[in-house]
RNA sequence: GGCGCUGUACCCAAGUGGCUAGGGGGAAGUCUGCAAAACUUUUUACUCCGGUUCGAAUCCGGACAGCGCCUCCA
């Protein structure tokens, strides 16, 4: 097996990659905050972490993935004022409503992208108990104290603190724009749970009624799931600091153990320039982009860079990106065409991905060389295709082991988008096509299409090309796209 | 102010101390009733200035430009 190479923000350089337990992987991610409708952002943090899940897998190992939702929390409580009606009766209620809208709106949107499901997604409001526990042992060692309610960690305590992030904390203290904070005894220290507020959800705990800070839940989650020390965690880079800085502290803090250890950040998508943001408000809805775009077509073009870079969204580009796409579509319908009349059937049974795609995905995750790899296949395979005399296995081979990289990057090739009609499959004549034609219906079914597509090789075959034409044209404005190949016709529906 | 990232041909984007990245676009050709697709050739680059080296775009130093984090953020 190839080794497989990651980049770690801990030590800034890629280490090859050795799980705690041989043949295991535990993976703990960032998940979102369901407040709100997810953006490009979101999707490459996840599309980023779904390769990770796939290609782990691929090579073997078991994989545990948890991806937290979080749906206690500032935005939520100040989003359910705005939107729920019954707010004022059960606070805590309408954030559940809430959360829960948006986190079915969030799994659509990661379907769509055909992404995995995590082996388990905890939402924060259910395991405050859990939290709540891992704030009681960390007063107890004194690592934290409380202040009229609020717990804060002592970041004093933890003297590695800025180990991830870089960050000193005497520098950090004289340049932070964190407000003066009476009740910290030092400004860095952070909240591990905030005190309850009349009109807002909150929780009983024996250091007082609250609801939980933002840090807590990942550490409480992860080590419920995942134990003390696990093997990968994951966010944007956006979360290294403080996230991520204060996850290490207070799990470490808790158990005296290793935490993750390795850490992975994708790298944020830009707008001109700038960071696309909530705050900005320069975000691009996933499910407007849905409408311009295939959501496959995003994810080709999230995966065309690699996830520590930084990537500019441009609707051009995406465009793009999915002409590339179809460049590989279009040579798996060749080679499928090919089988079906060479071979009887396109069913090849699994192939082996390119050992160029391997080697560039154990280096970090490097789908655009990935992609580089299927492209080369690509070209290879036409150029068998094209050749009189086309080898039998070489084709088979070509065409599973494409199948194969793209199902494995979670492109499934859209072979079933793309209809075939043999040059053998024609009609005896063309009474029900001009039938059809003549019923200037658009919205045509497969059937119809099938029967038109082949009325017009047979019209081709008898070089009635006025009868051709008027059918390509017909199926042209019925939003069907006609291509004519040596072994085939092949037609797709333009969206 | 601190920490960190980026700067590659027309555009996007990998990579690397000497060996073709790849995609899109442009140009020419092959093929072709139409429309495409596909193939071949072409368009060969590393922000700038020093240094190390037989050799650097790749390593080191410096400059310039852009960006991110240091406040919620994927």
């Amino acid at each position: 097996m190839t080794q497989l190479f990651i980049y770690n923000t801990l030590s800034r350089q890629k280490e090859i990659f050795n799980p705690v337990k041989p043949g295991e992987v535990s993976m703990y991610v960032c998940g979102p905050t369901v407040y709100d409708y997810c953006h490009l952002g979101h999707a490459r943090a996840a599309v980023s972490f779904d390769t990770v899940f796939r290609f782990l897998k691929y090579l073997g190992y078991q994989v545990t993935y948890v991806r937290n939702l979080t749906d206690v929390d500032d935005k939520i409580i100040k989003r359910s004022r705005e939107e729920m009606p019954d707010y004022e009766h059960d606070p805590k209620e309408a954030c559940r409503l809430l959360s829960e809208k948006y986190t079915h709106a969030f799994h659509e949107d990661m379907l769509a992208l055909n992404l995995l499901a995590p082996t388990m997604e905890p939402r924060a409001t259910e395991h405050i108990q859990e939290m709540i526990r891992m704030i009681e042992v960390l007063l107890k060692n004194g690592q934290a104290y409380n202040v009229g309610g609020n717990v804060y960690f002592d970041v004093s305590c933890f003297h590695e603190y800025g180990s991830l992030s870089g960050r000193n904390m005497e520098e950090m203290e004289t340049h932070s724009r964190l407000e003066e904070d009476p009740d910290k005894k030092n400004p860095l220290d952070f909240a591990l749970w905030k005190k309850s507020i009349p009109g807002e959800p909150f929780w009983e705990a024996s250091f007082g009624n609250g609801r939980p800070g933002w840090h807590i839940e990942c550490s409480a989650m992860s080590t419920k799931y995942l134990g003390d020390t696990f093997d990968l965690h994951g966010g944007g880079q956006d979360l290294i600091f403080p996230h991520h800085e204060n996850e290490i502290c207070q799990s470490r803090s808790f158990s005296g153990k290793r935490f993750a250890v390795y850490w992975m950040h994708n790298g944020m998508i830009t707008i001109h320039r700038e960071k696309m943001s909530k705050s900005l408000k320069n975000f691009k809805l996933l499910r407007e982009l849905f409408i311009e775009f295939r959501p496959r077509i995003i994810k080709f073009y999230l995966l065309s860079t690699h996830y520590r870079s930084p990537l500019d969204f441009d609707p051009g580009l995406i465009a793009k990106a999915g002409e590339g796409l179809e460049r590989i579509d279009n040579t798996l319908s060749r080679a499928k065409a090919f089988l079906l009349q060479k071979h009887g059937t396109s069913i090849v049974g699994e192939g082996e991905p390119d050992p160029e795609w391997v080697e560039a995905l154990c280096d970090d995750f490097n789908t655009p060389k990935g992609l580089g790899a299927v492209f080369s296949s690509c070209t290879r395979l036409n150029t068998l295709l094209a050749q009189g005399v086309a080898p039998l296995e070489e084709i088979k081979n070509y065409f599973a082991s494409i199948l194969k990289m793209m199902s494995l990057l979670g492109l499934e090739a859209e072979t079933d988008q793309i209809h075939t009609v043999l040059r053998s499959d024609f009609p005896s004549g063309f009474d029900a096509v001009m039938e059809l034609l003549a019923a200037k219906k658009h919205d045509l079914a497969d059937h119809e299409i099938h029967l038109l597509v082949a009325g017009r090789g047979l019209a081709k075959l008898r070089k009635d090309f006025k009868l051709a034409d008027e059918i390509r044209n017909h199926l042209t404005l019925s939003g069907i796209e006609l291509r004519d190949a040596a072994q085939a016709f092949y037609w797709k529906r333009n969206h």
